[in-house]
DNA sequence: AGCAAGATTAGC
DNA sequence: CTAATCTTGCTA
C-alpha cells in the first residue's frame, strides 16, 4: 500500500523491516550542494539479544540517539577516524536502528569526489559506512538530527509499496562486528555494483 | 585515572 | 596485513 507518509509508515515496522525497505530509498545531503543517493546495503542494529548493538548495554552518552523516536539520525565516530550513519528505529525509548552501509551515488557526484579525494575511483565514492559519511558530509553535528528535514533527508522510492523492496534484496550475516556475528541482519540490493 | 576495543579505511 | 587515530565505557 502507498501512504500519505512513506517515511512513517516504513518507520511503524520492526527494525529488521525497515532495514529491509529502506532499500531503494534516496539519501539527500543538502548543503550549499545538494548530494543525493540511492540506498543499497544496510544493516540492522536491535536492542534486545544483540551482542553488537552500541545498546547492547544500555543507553549512554555516545548512543543516545538511539533512544530517539524513530526517523533520527544516530552519528558516530569508529576508529577516531570514520563516522558511521545510523536511522534510528523503534518506538521512542528503544534503543535500536539501521546502519547505513552503502548509496549508489546519483546527484551531486563532483562534490563527492571533492570530498572523498582525488583518487577515488565512482564505485569507492559511497561503498562502506565510512566513506558515504564522507561523500555527503556527514559528521555527529547531525547526531540527533531529524531526517524528515534538510539538510539531511529520506526521500521515498516513488511506485512501489514501502514495504516492498525495489527489485531482489539479499539477506546475510552482518560484517565487521566481533559479536552477534551470525544473525542474518544485512540487507543488500541484488546484483548492485554499489555494495561492498 | 588508566586503558583496551571499536558497526573502518587506505596503503604497502 | 597493518597503521591510523580518538572517543567511549569499563575496570581499578
Amino acid at each position: 500500500m502507498r501512504s500519505r507518509d512513506p517515511l512513517r509508515t516504513l518507520l511503524a515496522l520492526p527494525t529488521v523491516d525497515v532495514a529491509r525497505g529502506l532499500i531503494g530509498w534516496r539519501l539527500e545531503r543538502s548543503d550549499e550542494l545538494r548530494c543525493v543517493g540511492r540506498i543499497v546495503e544496510t544493516e540492522a542494529y536491535l536492542s534486545e539479544g544483540d551482542g553488537a548493538s552500541h545498546s547492547a548495554r544500555g543507553r549512554t552518552a555516545r548512543n543516545a540517539a538511539m533512544y530517539l523516536a524513530a526517523g533520527h539520525a544516530y552519528v558516530y565516530l569508529i576508529y577516531g577516524l570514520h563516522h558511521c550513519l545510523n536511522v534510528v528505529t523503534a518506538p521512542d525509548g528503544v534503543g535500536e536502528a539501521v546502519l547505513i552501509r552503502g548509496l549508489e551515488p546519483l546527484e551531486g557526484l563532483d562534490e563527492m569526489r571533492a570530498r572523498r579525494g582525488p583518487h577515488v575511483t565512482d564505485r569507492d565514492l559511497c561503498r562502506g559506512p565510512g566513506r558515504l559519511c564522507q561523500a555527503l558530509g556527514m559528521d555527529r553535528a547531525l547526531d540527533g538530527h531529524d531526517l524528515r528535514r534538510a539538510p539531511l533527508r529520506l526521500i521515498p522510492p516513488e511506485c512501489r509499496a514501502v514495504d516492498q523492496p525495489a527489485g531482489e534484496v539479499l539477506i546475510g550475516p552482518r560484517v565487521g562486528i566481533s559479536k552477534a556475528t551470525d544473525l542474518p541482519l544485512r540487507f543488500r540490493a541484488a546484483g548492485s555494483q554499489w555494495t561492498s
